[in-house]
Parts: C-alpha cells; sequence; structure tokens
DNA sequence: CTTGACTATATAGTAACTATATACCATAAG
DNA sequence: CTTATGGTATATAGTTACTATATAGTCAAG
C-alpha cells in the first residue's frame, strides 16, 4: 500500500521539486513565508507534497513583483477571498506587463532597423529620396526658449512618452523650419519629435507629407554641422529645388554604439519641391 | 539662438529625465556604467541630452534581466555590430518572456476558475454530473512503487511540465483504478496528471471519456478520505450504476487558500455507467 | 566503524539599489 | 552682506532576496 499523501520530502528534495536552492528554503523558513509541516527532534525539516502548490503561488507572485514580506502578509493570514483578490490583482499587473514586454519587442525591432539601415549609408553622399507620408508625435513648440522651458518641454515629452506608451525605440529627433534654417540658424529647433509607425488612435499627431527629402549626414562633431546645412541648402539650390516648410535631423549612430563624440552622425532631411513647373 | 545639442544636464535634472533616483545615476557612475559627459572643478557631474538615449538601452537591457556588470562589458566597448548582436539576442529573450508572461495568465485564470467553482459547491452533497471529454498530461505509473520511485516520478513529472510548458495552473490530481478502490486502497494512485484545457500539438495525452461521474468531496485530514470513497460507492450502488476504469482526486481548498490542514478538500470524481440496460 | 552524502546553523558576501549624514555650492531675499 | 533654500557632492550604512562558505551534527551502506 503506497500514500503519496502521507509522505514528507526533505528540504534538499523538496528544493529540487520546486527547482530551487537549498538555502533558499531555509531563508524562507526564517522569514516564515513557508514553513515545513514539521520539523523533528534533530531540527530536520519535512515538507508535503501540497507545499508544492503553495510554493509555486509564492513564486509565480514574486515573479509579478510582489516583495517576499507582501507575500507574507497573505500567506500567514489566507482565505479563499483574499486568495481571488490577489489572483484578480496578479491578473491585471500581468496584462500590463505583458503589454510592455511587446513594446519592448516593438522598441528592440525599431533599434536594429535603425542600425542597419545605418551599415548600408554612404555618410559622404547627399541623396535625393521620396519619403512615404509619416506621423510624429511631437513636443511642446520650443523655439526660442530658455534653458529651464526647454528643460522642462523635453521632461513633458518624455513624460508623455512614456505614459502614453509612445516610446517606439526610434531616435528622438527635432524639426526645424525653413525660416531658421535661411537664417542661418540651424539649431533653433522648433519641435522635438518620435516616429510613430502604428501610431494609435486619440493623439494628437503630426503627419510630414509625403515627398522629396534631400538626404545628408553630418559625421563628428555636432558644433559643425552648419558644414552640412550648407551643402544641402547648395545642393538643393543646383538642383533648382525649393527648400519646404521642415527640415528634420536625427541622431543615427550616437552614444549606444560608438564611445567618442566625433563618431556621432546626423541625418539630416530637408523637405523639397520643384521650382518650376 | 537656442541650441539644444550644447545644453548639459545636472544629475537632479537628467535623473528626473530618466525616472530614476539620483543616487542611481551616482552609483551608474560609480562603476563606469554611464559616466557624465564631463564633471566640472567643482566635481558637478554634467550629463548631455544624447545619454539619455544610452540610458534608455542600459535600462532595456536591464529590464530583460542582463546585469549592469554585462551591460557595462558592452559599453565600455561598444560597436554597431556588437550593438546588433545584442539586440538579436535580446529579441528572443523578451519573446521568450512574453510567452512565459502568457503562461502565468493563462495560469491566474486557471486558479481563477478553479477557486470561484469552489465557492458554489455544498462539499456534503454526493452528486451525478455528466463531464466532457478532458485531456490530462499524466506521469509515469506509480502504483505499488517504493518512496523513492516516488520521488523520482514526481520530480520527472514536474520537470515535463515545467520544460514542455505544460503547468497549466490547474492542481495536481491523482487517477487510482477500480481495482484498487475496490480493494479498499483508496491512495494507492496509478497516476499523477494535470489537467490541459489548451493540449499542445506533439505530447502524448491521456484522454478521459466523457460520461457520467458521481462527484463529492472529502473534507478535513486526507487519512479519513476513505469515509467519502465509501459514501460514493454505497451512491453508486444504491443508483444502480458500475464503477468505471478510473477514479480521479483532485486537491481543491490546498494551502494555498486556507491554513489548518483540517480545511483540506478533495474533490473525488469517480466514473460511472449505468447497470442494466 | 568509517565513509560519503546528507542535514543543520551561523555568518559573510553579493547585486542593485536606497537612505542618511555631512559638507560644499549657488541664487535670491531681506 | 548675510542668511535661507535648494541644489550639489561624498561616505557610509541599510535593504532585499538571495548565495556561498564554514563548521558541525546525522544517517545508511559497506
Amino acid at each position: 500500500m503506497n500514500d503519496t499523501s502521507q509522505k514528507y520530502f526533505t528540504t534538499g528534495e523538496f528544493a529540487k521539486l520546486c527547482k530551487v536552492n537549498k538555502q533558499t528554503l531555509f531563508y524562507y523558513d526564517q522569514i516564515g513565508l513557508l514553513t515545513p509541516v514539521f520539523k523533528n527532534e534533530k531540527g530536520y525539516r519535512y515538507y508535503s507534497i501540497r507545499q508544492i502548490e503553495l510554493f509555486t503561488v509564492i513564486d509565480l507572485l514574486k515573479d509579478l513583483g510582489m516583495s517576499l514580506n507582501d507575500i507574507r502578509q497573505y500567506v500567514e493570514n489566507k482565505s479563499p477571498e483574499k486568495f481571488l483578490s490577489i489572483m484578480y490583482q496578479q491578473k491585471e499587473k500581468v496584462a500590463k506587463q505583458r503589454r510592455e514586454l511587446e513594446m519592448k519587442e516593438k522598441m528592440i525591432d525599431a533599434k536594429i532597423e535603425v542600425m542597419i539601415n545605418a551599415a548600408h549609408i554612404d555618410f559622404d553622399q547627399i541623396k535625393l529620396e521620396k519619403l512615404p507620408e509619416q506621423t510624429f508625435y511631437l513636443s511642446k513648440n520650443i523655439e526660442n526658449i530658455s534653458d529651464d522651458e526647454f528643460f522642462e518641454a523635453l521632461v513633458d515629452f518624455i513624460d508623455e512618452l512614456y505614459e502614453s506608451q509612445l516610446d517606439t525605440g526610434y531616435p528622438i529627433g527635432s524639426i526645424t523650419t525653413r525660416e531658421q534654417i535661411q537664417k542661418g540658424d540651424f539649431t533653433n529647433y522648433s519641435y522635438l519629435y518620435m516616429q510613430q509607425p502604428n501610431p494609435k488612435e486619440g493623439y494628437p499627431y503630426f503627419k510630414t507629407e509625403g515627398g522629396y527629402y534631400l538626404i545628408g549626414y553630418h559625421v563628428g562633431s555636432e558644433k559643425a554641422s552648419y558644414h552640412t546645412y550648407e551643402r544641402l541648402l547648395s545642393e538643393a539650390d543646383r538642383l533648382d529645388l525649393l527648400v519646404g516648410d521642415y527640415i528634420l535631423e536625427e541622431f543615427i549612430y550616437d552614444t549606444v554604439v560608438k564611445n567618442s563624440e566625433e563618431q556621432y552622425v546626423i541625418k539630416i532631411m530637408v523637405q523639397v519641391i520643384p521650382k518650376s513647373k
């Protein structure tokens, strides 16, 4: 006659069943989170087969970010009602975590895409390209503002990206208007933006017109970016193109992939329109 | 003329942008993970706007379970190739994490379901119910085996549940054969099982026949479960029903929801067939 | 009766913060 | 010009959830 229900496991055995370090079980016993059903006169711990289920629930709650202390609060005073209410809470939590993970997957994809594209680029060349319509999430207007105001606008922008889950992993770019560029004021940006390849409903987005853009790359210190701007403008001139309303600037190779500042690469996209019919 | 690219942030500001404790940035500087672009003569740290991107990547890698030490290895020696290879690695990791989370969501649902059902049960009554066909994942045969062999079988069973992601969150149940029951050997189980509401392809499953089951509940110590078995058998007799091949036993209220052993509830399901045509 | 594999406790170390104490610095108000 | 307020810095200790190590007792097999 074998009776599984009356079998007990030593700490080592129970640890193996729970796929956990034996020391962890000592620790759990010590903090009163999971105590063996009994201890013999030599101090040996014995766990029952039913405690496996308790361990898996503890492990689940822990994985979902509950502290051992909070878990103990519950374990010390269990009831079906509390169990249900905790499970409902965790259900929401885990759904939120899943949504966040899905976002992270997309962010990784975006970073891979940006990096792969960058690998095939000749940074010296200026190219005329037809770009499709794109959706951007914009910051407040940041033209001619003070450092403090800029900081505030940036905080707000990042907060919104975070809270509305609009951080797609694409680089933060900046928009400059034609007027500023023509004044030679290449770093007086008007807005910050982030690309939204799959725009969510209900947010105020900015859409770029699809059309022709002159695209050039500035390699090296940002301070000298005016060189590249001037090359772009004279190229537009040469091709008999009018500069459009907006100029976009994005960091490509940045602090994430290269150490020295000289390795910075800025992508500059100037919207252009043919001058004559 | 405002030039965002030349703006620097103090530790406090940068912490706010990164949504992190200021101390964490001191710590990251200390371990060489994220050092400000410069320190002034008073020791004040200054971070650049470009370092936000670096921080978000560090944070992403950390969230995906990489240690700060490993992240630093990469950060100290960045290159587009390494960045891509890390991103590909993380892409797989995050997909695996998502699958695990989805499993956890299902486990929570299963636990909620079991608990809600338990709340509506009259534990004293024996009921005849028609059950649909069900799919079980079975352990090895555990009839008449030694304690050591049982432990091994249990380890194997749990390992398989874990490795093949078959842990659905339903309680581990046990199957007893009619022969054992008729011998009065109510705890000589033949198999352990776990319900599989959405069976995966490619695993050897056991399917219960749909059909009539006499369902009773045993409240209290498992040692006295034979009382309930006898009640079930005499009820089968009274209703002129033959006992089928298998008897299923599951823990309902267990260590997870109640503290005292007296509160254990076992659900016993005896397959039955009408005796006479 | 010894060997090897287990059990126990106690203590220290680890990672990644987090809090606290103390001192220096900057600006603005009185 | 001083002081209050709020920022910066370092140094150190504490926290959580383990994890490792040292030491000692226990048990079963040969």
